[in-house]
DNA sequence: CTTGACTCCGTACCTAAGTACGGCTGCATG
DNA sequence: CATGCAGCCGTACTTAGGTACGGAGTCAAG
Protein backbone atom coordinates (compact mmCIF):
# COMPACT_ATOMS: atom_id res chain seq x y z
CA UNK A 1 0.00 0.00 0.00
CA UNK A 2 1.12 3.77 -0.91
CA UNK A 3 0.94 6.50 1.30
CA UNK A 4 -1.99 8.04 -0.28
CA UNK A 5 -3.90 4.82 -0.17
CA UNK A 6 -2.96 4.24 3.15
CA UNK A 7 -4.03 7.68 4.14
CA UNK A 8 -7.44 7.52 2.58
CA UNK A 9 -8.27 4.33 4.92
CA UNK A 10 -7.35 6.01 7.52
CA UNK A 11 -8.82 9.10 6.90
CA UNK A 12 -5.94 11.62 7.30
CA UNK A 13 -4.05 13.27 4.93
CA UNK A 14 -0.95 12.19 3.85
CA UNK A 15 1.22 15.24 5.48
CA UNK A 16 -0.78 13.99 8.86
CA UNK A 17 0.76 10.59 8.26
CA UNK A 18 4.34 12.04 7.33
CA UNK A 19 3.77 14.35 10.62
CA UNK A 20 2.76 11.37 12.64
CA UNK A 21 6.16 9.16 11.53
CA UNK A 22 8.11 12.34 12.92
CA UNK A 23 6.40 12.64 15.98
CA UNK A 24 7.79 8.92 16.30
CA UNK A 25 4.06 7.72 16.43
CA UNK A 26 4.20 5.89 13.80
CA UNK A 27 7.15 3.70 12.24
CA UNK A 28 8.25 4.89 9.06
CA UNK A 29 8.49 1.61 6.64
CA UNK A 30 11.81 1.36 5.38
CA UNK A 31 12.19 2.61 1.52
CA UNK A 32 13.72 -0.20 -0.81
CA UNK A 33 17.05 -0.63 -1.10
CA UNK A 34 17.02 -0.38 -4.72
CA UNK A 35 14.90 3.05 -3.90
CA UNK A 36 11.38 2.45 -5.11
CA UNK A 37 8.40 3.68 -2.71
CA UNK A 38 7.93 2.85 0.95
CA UNK A 39 5.09 0.37 1.68
CA UNK A 40 2.46 0.79 4.25
CA UNK A 41 0.75 -1.86 6.12
CA UNK A 42 -2.58 -2.54 7.31
CA UNK A 43 -0.99 -2.27 10.82
CA UNK A 44 0.08 1.09 10.26
CA UNK A 45 -3.49 2.41 9.16
CA UNK A 46 -5.09 0.75 12.36
CA UNK A 47 -2.21 2.43 14.18
CA UNK A 48 -3.65 6.04 12.59
CA UNK A 49 -7.10 5.15 13.41
CA UNK A 50 -6.01 4.42 17.18
CA UNK A 51 -4.62 7.58 17.16
CA UNK A 52 -7.73 9.14 15.73
CA UNK A 53 -10.14 7.55 18.19
CA UNK A 54 -8.22 8.20 21.04
CA UNK A 55 -7.83 12.41 19.75
CA UNK A 56 -11.73 12.28 19.53
CA UNK A 57 -11.52 11.23 23.54
CA UNK A 58 -9.60 14.51 24.03
CA UNK A 59 -6.03 12.86 24.39
CA UNK A 60 -3.25 14.69 22.79
CA UNK A 61 -0.64 13.28 20.79
CA UNK A 62 1.38 13.07 23.56
CA UNK A 63 -0.92 11.26 25.94
CA UNK A 64 -1.84 8.78 22.80
CA UNK A 65 2.03 7.97 22.56
CA UNK A 66 1.93 6.71 26.14
CA UNK A 67 -1.24 5.05 25.78
CA UNK A 68 0.29 3.18 22.63
CA UNK A 69 3.47 2.27 24.44
CA UNK A 70 1.51 0.88 27.56
CA UNK A 71 -0.53 -1.19 24.27
CA UNK A 72 3.14 -2.23 23.15
CA UNK A 73 4.40 -3.17 26.09
CA UNK A 74 3.43 -6.99 27.64
CA UNK A 75 4.09 -6.47 31.47
CA UNK A 76 1.86 -3.47 30.96
CA UNK A 77 -1.35 -3.88 33.30
CA UNK A 78 -5.00 -3.20 32.44
CA UNK A 79 -5.38 -1.07 35.19
CA UNK A 80 -2.16 1.14 34.10
CA UNK A 81 -4.35 1.74 30.54
CA UNK A 82 -7.50 2.42 32.93
CA UNK A 83 -5.75 5.07 34.79
CA UNK A 84 -4.94 7.41 31.77
CA UNK A 85 -8.79 7.04 30.83
CA UNK A 86 -9.58 8.11 34.13
CA UNK A 87 -7.18 10.91 34.14
CA UNK A 88 -8.59 11.85 30.83
CA UNK A 89 -12.29 12.02 32.72
CA UNK A 90 -11.00 14.09 35.49
CA UNK A 91 -9.72 16.40 33.14
CA UNK A 92 -12.62 16.83 30.91
CA UNK A 93 -14.85 16.82 33.83
CA UNK A 94 -12.88 19.85 35.07
CA UNK A 95 -13.24 21.30 31.52
CA UNK A 96 -17.13 20.86 31.93
CA UNK A 97 -17.26 22.70 35.13
CA UNK A 98 -15.38 25.64 34.05
CA UNK A 99 -17.43 25.69 30.74
CA UNK A 100 -20.58 25.48 32.96
CA UNK A 101 -19.12 28.46 35.04
CA UNK A 102 -18.45 30.64 31.96
CA UNK A 103 -22.45 29.87 30.40
CA UNK A 104 -23.84 30.92 34.05
CA UNK A 105 -22.14 33.54 33.77
CA UNK A 106 -22.58 34.39 29.79
CA UNK A 107 -26.55 34.29 30.56
CA UNK A 108 -26.09 36.22 33.69
CA UNK A 109 -24.48 39.35 31.32
CA UNK A 110 -27.33 38.58 28.87
CA UNK A 111 -30.07 38.97 31.38
CA UNK A 112 -28.93 41.58 32.71
CA UNK A 113 -29.22 43.80 29.19
CA UNK A 114 -32.01 46.11 27.96
CA UNK A 115 -31.39 44.21 24.69
CA UNK A 116 -30.83 47.90 22.97
CA UNK A 117 -29.90 51.37 23.97
CA UNK A 118 -26.56 53.33 23.77
CA UNK A 119 -23.32 51.62 25.12
CA UNK A 120 -23.04 53.81 27.47
CA UNK A 121 -25.61 52.09 29.73
CA UNK A 122 -24.48 48.47 28.26
CA UNK A 123 -24.43 46.29 31.52
CA UNK A 124 -22.07 43.87 29.82
CA UNK A 125 -19.51 46.02 29.52
CA UNK A 126 -19.99 46.96 32.47
CA UNK A 127 -19.54 43.89 33.56
CA UNK A 128 -16.47 42.96 31.80
CA UNK A 129 -15.21 46.27 32.67
CA UNK A 130 -15.31 44.76 36.87
CA UNK A 131 -17.01 47.28 37.87
CA UNK A 132 -19.72 44.94 39.76
CA UNK A 133 -22.93 44.73 38.01
CA UNK A 134 -25.71 42.29 38.98
CA UNK A 135 -24.51 39.80 36.44
CA UNK A 136 -20.96 40.16 38.34
CA UNK A 137 -18.56 37.78 36.69
CA UNK A 138 -16.94 35.71 39.83
CA UNK A 139 -14.52 33.63 37.73
CA UNK A 140 -12.05 31.82 39.89
CA UNK A 141 -9.71 32.17 36.61
CA UNK A 142 -6.96 29.44 36.19
CA UNK A 143 -6.45 27.44 33.71
CA UNK A 144 -8.71 25.83 31.28
CA UNK A 145 -7.23 25.90 28.40
CA UNK A 146 -4.38 22.57 29.25
CA UNK B 1 2.96 54.78 36.22
CA UNK B 2 5.26 52.85 35.23
CA UNK B 3 4.75 49.48 33.02
CA UNK B 4 5.76 47.14 35.88
CA UNK B 5 3.40 48.97 38.26
CA UNK B 6 0.75 48.50 35.32
CA UNK B 7 1.40 45.35 34.69
CA UNK B 8 1.53 44.45 38.54
CA UNK B 9 -2.45 46.51 38.76
CA UNK B 10 -3.68 44.66 35.52
CA UNK B 11 -2.12 41.45 36.99
CA UNK B 12 -0.23 40.85 33.93
CA UNK B 13 3.24 40.08 32.74
CA UNK B 14 5.15 43.20 31.37
CA UNK B 15 5.54 41.47 28.52
CA UNK B 16 1.82 40.65 28.18
CA UNK B 17 1.29 44.21 28.07
CA UNK B 18 3.72 45.10 25.57
CA UNK B 19 2.49 42.23 23.29
CA UNK B 20 -0.98 43.99 23.40
CA UNK B 21 0.59 46.61 22.58
CA UNK B 22 1.84 45.14 19.32
CA UNK B 23 -1.66 43.25 18.96
CA UNK B 24 -3.27 46.79 19.45
CA UNK B 25 -5.76 46.02 21.73
CA UNK B 26 -4.11 48.89 23.75
CA UNK B 27 -2.13 51.65 22.53
CA UNK B 28 1.26 52.63 23.68
CA UNK B 29 1.80 55.69 25.64
CA UNK B 30 4.11 58.37 23.51
CA UNK B 31 7.77 57.72 24.50
CA UNK B 32 8.49 61.63 26.11
CA UNK B 33 10.34 63.72 23.33
CA UNK B 34 13.57 63.47 25.83
CA UNK B 35 13.67 60.03 25.32
CA UNK B 36 12.67 58.97 29.15
CA UNK B 37 10.08 56.19 30.15
CA UNK B 38 6.32 55.69 28.90
CA UNK B 39 3.91 56.64 30.93
CA UNK B 40 0.71 54.39 31.85
CA UNK B 41 -2.24 55.58 33.01
CA UNK B 42 -5.25 53.75 35.18
CA UNK B 43 -7.63 53.75 31.38
CA UNK B 44 -5.08 51.55 30.51
CA UNK B 45 -4.77 49.46 33.15
CA UNK B 46 -8.56 49.38 33.19
CA UNK B 47 -8.47 47.84 29.70
CA UNK B 48 -6.41 45.35 30.38
CA UNK B 49 -8.73 44.28 33.06
CA UNK B 50 -11.50 44.52 30.93
CA UNK B 51 -9.37 42.37 28.34
CA UNK B 52 -8.76 39.61 31.31
CA UNK B 53 -12.49 39.53 32.05
CA UNK B 54 -13.32 39.44 28.79
CA UNK B 55 -10.97 36.05 27.99
CA UNK B 56 -11.88 34.50 31.26
CA UNK B 57 -15.92 34.67 29.31
CA UNK B 58 -13.91 32.55 26.96
CA UNK B 59 -13.21 35.07 23.96
CA UNK B 60 -10.73 35.37 22.08
CA UNK B 61 -8.23 38.86 21.53
CA UNK B 62 -9.45 38.79 18.20
CA UNK B 63 -13.39 38.71 19.53
CA UNK B 64 -12.19 41.09 22.47
CA UNK B 65 -10.83 43.57 19.67
CA UNK B 66 -14.29 43.75 18.36
CA UNK B 67 -15.71 44.02 21.84
CA UNK B 68 -13.67 47.24 22.13
CA UNK B 69 -14.22 48.57 19.14
CA UNK B 70 -17.97 48.78 19.93
CA UNK B 71 -17.39 49.98 23.01
CA UNK B 72 -15.60 52.72 21.93
CA UNK B 73 -17.91 53.57 19.50
CA UNK B 74 -20.79 55.63 19.89
CA UNK B 75 -23.20 54.30 17.17
CA UNK B 76 -22.67 50.68 18.92
CA UNK B 77 -26.17 49.60 20.07
CA UNK B 78 -26.36 47.36 22.93
CA UNK B 79 -27.74 44.53 20.84
CA UNK B 80 -24.78 44.49 18.89
CA UNK B 81 -23.15 43.57 22.33
CA UNK B 82 -25.99 41.35 23.20
CA UNK B 83 -25.29 38.95 19.86
CA UNK B 84 -21.58 38.85 20.23
CA UNK B 85 -22.67 37.30 24.24
CA UNK B 86 -25.14 35.08 22.80
CA UNK B 87 -22.87 33.76 20.06
CA UNK B 88 -20.20 33.32 22.83
CA UNK B 89 -22.90 31.51 24.30
CA UNK B 90 -23.32 29.19 21.79
CA UNK B 91 -19.64 28.37 21.63
CA UNK B 92 -19.55 27.24 25.31
CA UNK B 93 -22.82 25.07 24.45
CA UNK B 94 -21.74 23.39 21.88
CA UNK B 95 -17.66 22.77 23.62
CA UNK B 96 -19.61 21.52 27.07
CA UNK B 97 -22.40 19.39 24.21
CA UNK B 98 -19.23 17.98 22.93
CA UNK B 99 -16.97 17.39 26.18
CA UNK B 100 -20.47 15.27 27.37
CA UNK B 101 -20.48 13.26 24.44
CA UNK B 102 -16.71 12.44 25.51
CA UNK B 103 -17.01 12.12 29.03
CA UNK B 104 -19.88 9.26 28.26
CA UNK B 105 -17.85 7.58 26.39
CA UNK B 106 -14.88 7.22 28.55
CA UNK B 107 -16.98 6.61 31.09
CA UNK B 108 -18.16 3.44 28.98
CA UNK B 109 -14.90 2.45 28.16
CA UNK B 110 -13.80 2.59 32.06
CA UNK B 111 -17.02 0.71 33.27
CA UNK B 112 -15.65 -1.43 30.62
CA UNK B 113 -12.80 -2.34 32.31
CA UNK B 114 -11.99 -5.16 33.86
CA UNK B 115 -9.90 -3.35 35.77
CA UNK B 116 -6.86 -5.75 35.74
CA UNK B 117 -4.93 -8.03 33.94
CA UNK B 118 -2.97 -8.49 30.14
CA UNK B 119 -3.45 -5.35 27.88
CA UNK B 120 -4.10 -8.07 24.74
CA UNK B 121 -7.60 -8.34 26.96
CA UNK B 122 -7.95 -4.20 27.42
CA UNK B 123 -11.18 -3.02 26.66
CA UNK B 124 -10.15 0.16 26.47
CA UNK B 125 -7.07 0.03 24.00
CA UNK B 126 -10.07 -2.64 21.96
CA UNK B 127 -12.35 0.04 21.70
CA UNK B 128 -9.93 2.56 20.86
CA UNK B 129 -8.55 0.03 17.89
CA UNK B 130 -11.85 0.62 16.14
CA UNK B 131 -12.82 -3.06 17.01
CA UNK B 132 -16.43 -2.38 18.63
CA UNK B 133 -16.85 -3.39 21.79
CA UNK B 134 -19.67 -2.94 24.21
CA UNK B 135 -18.32 -0.09 25.01
CA UNK B 136 -18.28 1.59 21.77
CA UNK B 137 -17.27 4.85 21.08
CA UNK B 138 -19.57 6.60 18.45
CA UNK B 139 -18.31 10.29 18.20
CA UNK B 140 -20.01 12.46 15.51
CA UNK B 141 -16.38 13.86 15.32
CA UNK B 142 -16.00 17.87 14.14
CA UNK B 143 -14.53 20.42 15.61
CA UNK B 144 -14.21 20.95 18.94
CA UNK B 145 -11.15 22.98 19.21
CA UNK B 146 -12.36 26.49 17.94
C1' DC C 1 29.77 58.40 40.05
C1' DT C 2 28.84 53.82 40.09
C1' DT C 3 25.78 50.15 40.78
C1' DG C 4 21.61 47.85 40.18
C1' DA C 5 16.96 47.82 38.87
C1' DC C 6 14.02 48.94 35.36
C1' DT C 7 12.69 50.13 30.45
C1' DC C 8 12.87 49.80 25.61
C1' DC C 9 13.24 47.36 21.28
C1' DG C 10 13.59 43.82 18.09
C1' DT C 11 13.65 39.35 17.48
C1' DA C 12 13.36 34.61 18.52
C1' DC C 13 11.17 30.91 20.82
C1' DC C 14 7.30 28.04 22.84
C1' DT C 15 3.23 24.39 22.38
C1' DA C 16 -0.11 21.68 19.39
C1' DA C 17 -1.31 19.67 15.52
C1' DG C 18 -0.79 19.94 11.51
C1' DT C 19 -0.41 22.31 6.42
C1' DA C 20 2.22 24.02 2.54
C1' DC C 21 6.05 24.40 -0.61
C1' DG C 22 9.77 23.48 -3.76
C1' DG C 23 12.77 20.53 -5.91
C1' DC C 24 13.77 16.13 -6.95
C1' DT C 25 12.90 11.11 -8.05
C1' DG C 26 10.02 7.13 -9.46
C1' DC C 27 6.77 4.98 -12.08
C1' DA C 28 3.03 3.85 -15.09
C1' DT C 29 0.27 5.03 -19.08
C1' DG C 30 -0.49 6.64 -23.65
C1' DC D 1 9.63 7.76 -24.59
C1' DA D 2 7.53 11.52 -22.86
C1' DT D 3 4.34 13.35 -19.74
C1' DG D 4 2.25 13.91 -15.72
C1' DC D 5 0.85 12.23 -11.31
C1' DA D 6 2.83 10.30 -6.90
C1' DG D 7 6.14 9.92 -3.53
C1' DC D 8 10.11 11.74 -0.97
C1' DC D 9 12.55 15.18 1.71
C1' DG D 10 13.64 19.17 4.21
C1' DT D 11 12.12 23.25 5.58
C1' DA D 12 8.97 26.89 6.57
C1' DC D 13 4.56 28.51 7.77
C1' DT D 14 0.04 28.54 10.42
C1' DT D 15 -2.95 30.04 14.87
C1' DA D 16 -3.15 31.71 19.78
C1' DG D 17 -1.33 33.70 23.34
C1' DG D 18 2.10 34.65 25.10
C1' DT D 19 7.42 34.11 27.09
C1' DA D 20 12.38 34.84 26.73
C1' DC D 21 16.59 37.06 25.40
C1' DG D 22 20.23 40.35 24.43
C1' DG D 23 21.92 44.78 24.15
C1' DA D 24 21.33 49.47 24.94
C1' DG D 25 19.34 53.36 27.46
C1' DT D 26 17.45 55.52 31.90
C1' DC D 27 17.04 56.59 36.47
C1' DA D 28 17.49 56.75 41.51
C1' DA D 29 20.04 55.64 45.61
C1' DG D 30 24.16 55.09 47.98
Amino acid sequence: MRISTAAKKARVGVETIRFYERQRLIAQPPRPSNGGFRSYTSEIVERIRFIRQAQELGFSLKEIDELLSLKADPATDCADVRAHAEAKLEDVNQKIARLITIRFALNALIAACPGRGATHYCSILEALEGRKTDAAVPLQSKEMRP
